[in-house]
DNA sequence: ATAGGGTTAG
C-alpha cells in the first residue's frame, strides 16, 4: 500500500493535510515517511514545519531543524522561510531573528514573517523598525506585509501610526483596502476606544457595511470599552444575521453584567437557553514529549490549576533546554 | 504531481 519510494506521494499526503488543517495528522504522516525510511526532501520538510508553526509544536520543529541541516537543506530558501515562521509562531523570536539573519537573501515572505514574530509578540517597535528597514532595501510590501505592520500597531496602542500605514499602503502603494484591511483598521481603531469613528468606517463603505467579521470586531471592542449603546446596536445586527451563533450572546451578557445591568444580562442568558445554543467548548494543547496533547476548557478529569502549573514548569525547563541547544545550532 | 508569510473576539 505505502509508496516505497515515491517521496512525491508523501508530500502530497502530508501537505493536503496540511491544508485542510489537520496539523496533526500530518505530522503523523511525516513520522510514517521516517519509519519507511524515506528519505525526506526540502518539500516534505516544508509542510511539517507548516504544520508545527500552527500547532506551536515548538520540540518538533527543533527536530526538524536538526535533520534539515544534516540534510544539506539549510540553503533552501523557501525551507528557510517556513522555518524562520515555525520559530515566530512558537514565540521563539530569538531564534526567528537567528534564521532570519543566517538568509543569504531575504525574499517578501521572509521579512513578512519576521515582521509578524515581533508584531505578534509585544514587540511593535522593533516590527516597525524592521518594515523601515524593508522598505530601504527597496522590497515591496504587500497586503499581508501591511496587515502584519498595522496589527503590530493596534495591538501596541500606536493608532495614529497604524492609520498612517493603512493610508500608505492605499495611496502609496495602490493596495485597495478588501474586509481584511477593513477589519484591521477597525480593530486598531476599536481597540483604542475610538468606537464610532470604526463605527463610521464601517457605514461608509457600503459593501462591507453587513459583514458579520467586521461588525464582530467592533461588537468585541464595545465590550471591551463597556460601550452599551453602539454594542446593543450591533448585537442586534449580529443576531438578525446570525440567530446560531452563540458568541454574540455571550458577549452581549458579558457586556451587560460588566455594567451591572443584571437583568438585561439574565434576559440574555434565557434567550441562549430557550434557543438551546449551547457555548462552543474551549480548546487548547500543548506539545509533551513529541505529542500533542489536547484538553477541553470544561475537562473534569484533572483540576485546571494542576495543569496550568504542569504546563508552566515544562514550557520553563524547555526554555533553558532549547536555549543551549539553538545557540550551539548557530 | 507535492513547498513558506494574515488581523480579530468571548
Amino acid at each position: 500500500m505505502t509508496p516505497k519510494n515515491n517521496v512525491v506521494a508523501w508530500n502530497v499526503m502530508i501537505s493536503g493535510y496540511v491544508s485542510t488543517g489537520c496539523y496533526v495528522e500530518s505530522l503523523g504522516i511525516y513520522d510514517d515517511l521516517r519509519e519507511a525510511g524515506i528519505k525526506p526532501d526540502a518539500i516534505t520538510f516544508t509542510s511539517a514545519l507548516a504544520a508545527c508553526s500552527q500547532l506551536a509544536a515548538l520540540e518538533r520543529g527543533k527536530e526538524l531543524h536538526n535533520c534539515i541541516v544534516e540534510s544539506k537543506l539549510d540553503s533552501n530558501e523557501i525551507v528557510m522561510g517556513a522555518l524562520l515562521d515555525m520559530y515566530a509562531k512558537c514565540g521563539a523570536i530569538n531564534e526567528a531573528q537567528g534564521v532570519f539573519n543566517h538568509l543569504s537573501t531575504i525574499d517578501l515572505v521572509s521579512w513578512t514573517s519576521m515582521i509578524v514574530a515581533y508584531g505578534s509578540h509585544g514587540q511593535a517597535f522593533e516590527a516597525l523598525k524592521l518594515f523601515d528597514k524593508m522598505l530601504k532595501s527597496n522590497m515591496k510590501p504587500d497586503r499581508i506585509t501591511f496587515l502584519a505592520v498595522i496589527s503590530a500597531c493596534s495591538h501596541a496602542g500606536l493608532v495614529d501610526e497604524g492609520h498612517h500605514y493603512f493610508n500608505l499602503m492605499v495611496n502609496n502603494y495602490g493596495i485597495q483596502p478588501a474586509i481584511a484591511e477593513y477589519s484591521c483598521l477597525i480593530d486598531l481603531l476599536g481597540r483604542a476606544g475610538r468606537l464610532y469613528e470604526a463605527y463610521d468606517i464601517l457605514q461608509r463603505t457600503h459593501y462591507i457595511r453587513e459583514d458579520v467579521d467586521l461588525l464582530g470586531t467592533l461588537f468585541s471592542a464595545c465590550h471591551l470599552h463597556g460601550e452599551l449603546k453602539l454594542g446593543e446596536e450591533i448585537a442586534k445586527l449580529l443576531i438578525e444575521k446570525d440567530p446560531d451563533d452563540p458568541s454574540t450572546y455571550i458577549v452581549l451578557e458579558k457586556m451587560y453584567a460588566s455594567t451591572k445591568k443584571w437583568d438585561e444580562a439574565r434576559k440574555v442568558r434565557l434567550q441562549m437557553k430557550d434557543l438551546g445554543l449551547r457555548k462552543n467548548p474551549g480548546c487548547s494543547w500543548i506539545e509533551v514529549d513529541r505529542s500533542i496533547r489536547y484538553f477541553l476548557a470544561e475537562d473534569k478529569t484533572f483540576s485546571q490549576a494542576e495543569l496550568v502549573y504542569d504546563c508552566l514548569s515544562l514550557l520553563h525547563f524547555q526554555m533553558e533546554k532549547d536555549e543551549v541547544a539553538v545557540n550551539a545550532a548557530l
